[in-house]
RNA sequence: GUGGCCGUAGCUCAAUGGUAGAGUCCCAGAUUGUGAUUCUGGUUGUUGCGGGUUCGAGUCCCGUCGGUCACCCCA
């Protein structure tokens, strides 16, 4: 049996590794003062053909359920959100900062940075509408990649306004109900021949030119100068570059929108959001008016990335073997002592240290390897030297001689790992 | 969904249309109280799958599935 298309499994390297990513996440979402909530992995399809409509109907996974339920798996976040919010709204104070570590099924074919499961970091900030909060927001996005020892050198926020095309497109007499259209325009302006972008901006009497000029014009308007400054002063500024050609495709996204990419540009965006002032409402009949704004981030391109930078990726192998090694493997060196060096095993590990040791008879050259296998800092050795312990250091290769009470105070809990900044 | 390239041992890869191999990994031994290196031996295959051409197909052709890259899309 091989596995569906897209999806993985994860073995324990495998999983070890994506540990790395949601820990980190969720560290540094917490740092920042985010608190995690979830909801179901099943939703109703009438929860996203409410938003969405028809076009994104053929990316879930949907089907119907023995009670004959028309279900999808969940796509995105920001419906099952907007529920959540519309429905408890008065219970919290404002503004709310959740965020979330929803794995996701898309029904889309897989290519580098793509599949059809993958895990994404959700953000959101609830009930604030200055540019405060914008700013908040991307300084968590730039933490949590710096969290990774990513730095300015590695990867750029891209900052663009809804707002500032908006303006644009209404000072050369374009119609607000046009805008959606106007939108769809510039976001492939970059991509597009020239030629292709004049044919479809000749109906709002527009060329090319004109947008392309605006589009690298790196002047940061009334509404992105505060967020700017703001980053600024927390040392961040390095990481934002105004760049309007920057729009993204969702109809919803009502000012700020901004994009994450790597710096050598081989990986898609690491990341995307933006404000969506009007959509609570929307989903919510008007039940819920709230200014909202947020960003999602996937692990499968971030993944890619630390992968590709030297620095990230020697943090991770860190991580790693800090991860998988165990504190002490306990060597048997005579069967006899099996019932002692059970009892051992079991004190070590009530005091909180990871201990393994050999269930099966082993040669005890077998079993020094496993440990070194293992990446067990400590040895211990019950055997001949009994009611004493022989520990080794195995990075040292020092021996000792203890009593299993010396032991324990000798093997102090390891620390809890620290997650290192990198600039 | 459309198109290009690729599918051989767990992994990395060889094999002019003519006997399916190497390295690595894993297991055991050399080494019965100590980890590396080395040496010896061993396990691992429907050559993705199904057809076709041929005396003979891993190799050529068709289909299919999977991977990958680009397009589309990107919540």
């Amino acid at each position: 049996m091989q596995l569906l298309p897209g999806f993985r499994d994860f073995f324990p390297d495998d999983c070890a590794r994506r540990n790395y990513i949601l820990e980190t996440w969720r560290t540094v979402a917490r740092r920042y003062g985010f608190v995690e909530y979830d909801g179901p992995v099943l939703e109703p399809m009438a929860l996203y053909e409410k938003k969405s409509g028809g076009e994104l109907v053929g990316q879930l996974f949907d089907f119907t359920d023995k009670g004959d339920r028309h279900v999808a798996m969940r796509p995105e976040m920001t419906p099952t959100l907007a529920r959540m919010v519309a429905a408890r709204e008065r219970d919290f104070k404002k503004p709310l900062k959740w965020f979330c570590v929803p794995q996701f099924f898309r029904y889309e074919k897989q290519q580098r940075g793509r599949l059809r499961e993958f895990y994404q970091l959700n953000c959101d900030i609830i009930g604030e509408a200055s540019p405060a909060a914008d700013a908040e927001l991307i300084a968590v996005l730039i933490d949590l990649l710096r969290a990774c020892a990513l730095g300015e050198r590695d990867f750029v926020v891209r900052l663009s306004s809804r707002t500032a095309w908006q303006e644009f497109f209404a000072q050369v007499g374009g119609r607000p109900e046009d805008e959606y259209e106007f939108f769809q325009i510039v976001d492939k302006a970059e991509r597009l021949p020239p030629e292709k972008t004049d044919a479809a901006l000749a109906k709002f009497g527009l060329t090319a030119q004109q947008v392309l000029a605006f589009m690298h014009s790196k002047a940061a308007t009334a509404e992105l100068a505060p967020i700017l400054a703001d980053l600024t002063a927390r040392g961040l500024g390095g990481f934002v570059e105004i760049d309007y050609a920057i729009v993204r495709g969702l109809a919803y996204y009502t000012g700020v929108v901004f994009e994450v990419f790597d710096r050598g540009k081989n990986e898609r965006a690491l990341a995307g959001g933006g404000r969506y002032d009007k959509l609570l409402s929307l989903m919510s009949d008007g039940q819920t008016d709230l200014p909202a704004l947020g960003f999602g981030m996937g692990d499968v391109v971030l993944a890619n990335l630390i992968h590709d930078v030297p620095a990230a990726q020697a943090q991770l192998h860190a991580w790693l073997a800090r991860e998988r090694a165990v504190d002490v493997y306990v060597v048997i060196a005579h069967e006899t002592r099996r019932p002692e060096a059970l009892a051992l095993v079991q004190r070590l590990r009530d005091a909180g240290l990871r201990a393994d040791f050999p269930l099966a008879t082993a040669k005890l050259g077998k079993q020094f390897q496993t440990a070194e296998h293992l990446g067990a800092r400590h040895a211990v050795l019950v055997g001949d030297e009994w009611p004493q312990v022989k520990v080794k250091t195995l990075a040292t290769r020092a021996e000792r001689l203890a009593s299993p009470d010396e032991l324990l105070s000798l093997l102090t809990p390891p620390k809890i790992p620290v997650i290192l900044s990198g600039a």
